[in-house]
RNA sequence: GCGGCUAUAGUGUAGCGGUAACACUGUUCCCUGUGGAGGAGCCAUCGCCGGUUCGAAUCCGACUAGCCGCCCCA
């Protein structure tokens, strides 16, 4: 084969489809219900607001973006995450000045230099909400129990939230520190990944994989024992909101998360027992980031969904139904100008809402009345040459086998009145 | 970026050194204006390039892609 999609890209067809507007459907009645608003912003964006926002240091920005200059000289990239894109919207459309907290909600691709596997892909589907202007814990415990909702009503059992706090700007210094000195004792056994990292991000050692810095994370300092106050307390308020709101959810004190603008509270949903294929859905809180995008300070927090990945564990889940395309009416026709006549009796049938197929590339009239079956046709109707001539077309009951001529332009009330 | 496995019609498979088979799908015909059954035909330069060989879908090597792990995340 000459030409396929690039690697980790693929074509959706109609299965995957259906599954995504499911998906998409659920979605926009529980946005309407929590009063989100709808966004849609460019796939590229300015490189730059993924450096500063999704943070240089991580792996998305160090590797995997798919960056271009345009022929004007500026540095484009292809969305990686809608984060930053959203807060850019939300600051460049003014959207400063609207009462708080402002809710929006949004799907569309997102492209990442991976490689791909199960799951994964570099052209995927995210779909999130993000809510601006409000600091208070219960709206974190509030886009959880939105994602958590969306998951729920597409099916999907064993759903646990985990949740961490990993501070904000003014406790979280200080834990970096105590973790890095801590970590400098035993920094000839971690991984070659975390030696670099203990510099540029010791927090995400704690999420590494690797045996030998599991070892090690156990007896390093946690970070929930060294949150401030205000941190803490947050944490702490959270909690009793997801109890009582019926969220199963575990505390993960080595969640951190690759991107660097969460503050305090951090999540991932993953389906416990069956295949892990990473998280179903992620986000947190990013208190900072809307004025490092240049806008006003506003406390925010959001949380993206994997659409790819849900519709993995739908198809997983489901049944393959081969369903029967079908019909109820079908339009043989014969002859040149039977067919000329039949575009505008399709047009008639179509404004008069009845479902009529046909297949009129086709001229022999066995093989049309074939797929008039295959397609389980109630009634076809013939059109010849001699009723093209005189005006008339045939009836057939395909049951039955029954059939009589009646004036072409009586056909559309023919049908319904028989199709009662 | 690193590993493991795989690559034959649209789909699912067989073939394991002597120039492609089966099922389903599609399509044409048997039936120059009447379907559901039946029958016949057609639809593959065996992922790409190179090597070994008299001969390669089959063996070997590289490439590409897919799947699955790692990493990371959604």
């Amino acid at each position: 084969m000459k030409y396929q999609t690039p690697t980790g890209m693929r074509d959706l067809l109609e299965d995957d489809l259906e599954l995504f507007d499911k998906i998409l459907k659920n979605a926009q009645k529980i946005a309407d219900f929590y009063r989100f608003k709808k966004i849609e912003t460019p796939i590229l964006e300015n490189s730059e607001i993924f450096e500063k926002g999704t943070g240089a240091f991580t792996d998305i920005v160090e590797k995997e973006m798919f960056s271009l200059t345009t022929k004007g000289g500026d540095r484009l990239t292809l969305r990686p995450e809608l984060t930053p894109p959203i807060v850019r919207a939300y600051i460049e459309n003014g959207m400063q000045a609207l009462p708080k907290p402002v809710n929006l909600w949004y799907a569309g691709p997102c492209f990442r230099h991976e490689r791909p596997q199960s799951g994964r892909f570099r052209q995927f589907y995210q779909l999130g909400f993000e809510t601006f202007g409000a600091v208070e814990p219960v709206i974190d415990a509030l886009i959880i129990l939105t994602c958590y909702a969306v998951l729920k009503s597409l099916g999907l059992k064993n759903l646990v939230v985990q949740v961490n706090s990993i501070g904000c700007s003014s406790c979280r210094p200080y834990f970096k520190k105590t973790l890095t000195s801590h970590l400098k004792k035993s920094l000839s056994s971690l991984c070659a990944n975390c030696k670099g990292r203990l510099k540029k991000n010791p927090l995400r050692i704690l999420d590494c994989k690797e045996e030998k810095c599991e070892r090690i994370k156990k007896s390093c300092p946690q970070i929930l024992d060294h949150l401030c106050k205000n941190c803490h307390d947050h944490f702490k308020a959270l909690l009793e909101f997801l109890e009582p709101a019926g969220i199963p959810f575990s505390l993960n004190p080595y969640l951190v998360r690759g991107l660097d603008y969460y503050t305090k509270t951090v999540f991932e949903i993953v389906q416990e027992s069956g295949k892990s294929q990473g998280s179903l859905a992620g986000g947190g809180r990013y208190d900072d980031l809307v004025k490092l995008l240049g806008g006003k300070p506003t406390p925010a927090c959001g949380a993206a969904i994997g659409l790819d990945r849900v519709v993995l564990l739908l198809k997983g889940s489901q049944e393959k139904k081969e369903k029967q395309e079908r019909a109820d009416v079908f339009l043989a026709q014969v002859g040149d100008l039977a067919k000329q006549k039949s575009l505008i009796l399709l047009e008639s049938f179509r404004q008069a809402g009845i479902d009529l197929a046909q297949t009129i590339s086709k001229d022999s009239l066995s093989s049309q009345l074939r797929t008039a079956s295959k397609l389980e046709a109630q009634f076809s109707l013939i059109f010849g040459h001699q009723e093209a001539l005189k005006d008339q077309i045939i009836v057939r009951e395909m049951s039955s086998g029954r059939q009589k001529t009646i004036a072409l332009a009586k056909a559309v009330q023919e049908i319904k009145k028989r199709l009662k």
